[in-house]
DNA sequence: CTGAAAGCGCTTACAG
DNA sequence: CTGAAAGCGCTTACAG
């Protein structure tokens, strides 16, 4: 199959190449009737399609968006369903403004600036960023940027979040009210100034006001990714500090179906023996026994924010920076459930 | 932040801009030591990054794969775990080649088509077309195409999918193994030639053997997307059936969990009751409880071969087209029981 | 309404 | 080892 060229058309249209160019792109104005209809014919005819390169380099524009992923080296990060909606919602948003996305995995900041230079990328929405990462960021970028679920102090910042540190606080208030008072935090590391950080400072300080304090022994560190081996025998471990903790609050819903099955290798049984509260109200909430009680986060919302708000940007580039937090709730299944020394019913 | 160019390099390095081309682009031998050096430095310094629209025009390759998910207008594809891991391996795998991925949601071969065609694409996987959509994709296509669990009669066509038939065999050979006789198929719908048709030749031609016709009213047809309730509602109509049919082969295991709750609603419980075998072994298999006896198919390899499939094209234009099935294998758990009238144990 | 010219930033022969 | 010229396919002023 032979490329077929802006020049291809106009020589066989008999007009300049400018006058297909306006064609193209809908400068009907320009152009007379009939001379505009007998191009299209020609332009469908031939399943013409301009070569954007081209069209990018002459406009240095590119109508490419570039979504970044952070991810560790070896991690499949669209194996978090989380991360995986978001991106499934991003790239039909993005898709429907007419635009193209590319889709990179990062593992530092140098990345993304080189992710972000190549290709006259437009703007950029960014998942899983740390704060001191968005700084480098920031300090060598000039296209719109927005960013999901980063925490950062940077003036200038689009961001679309939830209220983590709220989510924390639902979280232990429930169980608190349930009657239990030794709660442990399961979570992965509290890197930097992450959403799990949040959820960590709004759990312990709910803990405080109600005049607990969170023992470092039961504050249970587990891997970024996923790993069901070892949250299993996390779950094992649990078993054996019963005596200690009677609930537990989990940043991710993914965590909890591996950790109720290590608790109960150990003959501990959610929710007769222990209390488990998740985070995300994701599908798996609802597939396992017991269903699971979680704090609920509207995923497509975010999503739908963030490429709203790039948009205004690249629409009008003096918009303003935008950061929205979303509301958090808890959704009230069956994994929780009331102490029986402390009733409250 | 000042665009710099390759001029811009050459000027300040005091050499012309092919120099500095060559330094880029690692051709060593035609540069004296010490230019490369400068140059190199000068280059570090500016943080320069070529721009790729315009090499890519320069020399009409681009470096970009199009991945290429099919899905319906309202669909997120990426909320499907199988997808999303696919896609997620394919990024990962493409980039440490060194090429960019622009990934594309399509609703038809035409939107193939334009998305292939655009930035001078050098090859795609395609992820979930149907059989006539391939016939028009190769009819005007002329980059290496690499197909994903399709199925084509398309002599040239490269493709890595599963032994979907032996799929649909094992769990039929296992219910009836297990004293089944009367046993449902429950799937999307059988467009084309996909691998749900293939599945349910394959599980229509076991039973066959053995002697045993599917009832169509034991065929059920849910959505390509999973949606709870219709699912659950389905598993309610199902238990109805209880005295016609003792087992099912769900084609997905996503959807398992939300028949088993449908079931349940109406006291017919797995595995005392009704037995299931699911498709994938993915993640909830292992999560829900009972944990899902299924058909194991290798997701990662999957993506890992498509992409290399895809580079031997690209390294090497005349190198022939590939068609690979990977194996499928039963795995064994709890959602199935044997009958009691018939045990074979 | 229409077109000739110049240019976007790079690479590809080719000549020195 | 180095560079001047032409070209990739498009768009942007500008002139008619």
């Amino acid at each position: 199959m032979i490329v077929v060229t802006l020049k291809d058309i106009a020589r066989e249209a008999g007009v300049s190449v400018m006058t297909v160019s306006n064609v193209i792109n809908g400068k009907f104005s320009r152009v007379s009737e009939e001379n505009a209809k007998r191009i299209l014919k020609i332009i469908e005819e031939h399943n013409y399609v301009p070569n954007l390169s081209a069209r990018s380099l002459a406009k240095s524009t590119s109508k490419i968006i570039s979504i970044i992923l952070r991810g560790e080296p070896d991690e499949n990060t669209l194996r978090n369903p989380h991360h995986a909606t978001l991106l499934g919602i991003v790239i039909q948003k993005v898709q429907d403004q007419g635009y193209y996305t590319m889709v990179n995995k990062v593992e530092s900041h140098e990345d993304v600036l080189r992710s972000l230079r190549t290709w006259n990328v437009e703007g950029a929405i960014l998942l899983g960023m740390f704060d001191d990462e968005i700084e480098n960021i920031y300090s060598i970028n000039d296209v719109p940027l927005v960013f999901i679920d980063s925490y950062s102090d940077a003036r200038q910042l689009s961001n679309v979040g939830i209220d983590d540190d709220k989510g924390g606080q639902l979280a232990a208030r429930y169980l608190i009210e349930k009657g239990h008072r030794k709660i442990a935090f399961v979570g992965p590391p509290l890197r930097g100034n992450g959403v799990v950080k949040h959820r960590f400072d709004g759990f312990c300080s709910e803990l405080k006001n109600n005049g607990i304090a969170l023992n470092p022994r039961h504050h249970f560190v587990v891997k970024s990714d996923v790993q069901p081996e070892a949250i299993i025998q996390m779950g094992e471990r649990m078993a054996c500090l019963h005596d200690e903790i009677t609930a537990a609050f989990v940043t991710s819903d993914q965590i909890v179906p591996y950790l109720i099955r290590g608790l109960a290798k150990n003959d501990i049984f959610v929710p007769k023996d222990f209390s488990i509260i998740g985070f995300d109200n994701s599908t798996i909430s609802t597939l396992v026994i017991p269903q699971l009680t979680t704090i609920a986060q509207d995923i497509d919302k975010k999503a739908e924010l963030a490429v709203e708000i790039l948009f205004r940007q690249l629409n009008s580039p003096d918009s303003p920076a935008e950061s929205l937090v979303l509301d958090v709730e808890l959704v009230e299944r069956e994994s929780v459930a009331a102490m029986r020394a402390c009733s409250d019913s």
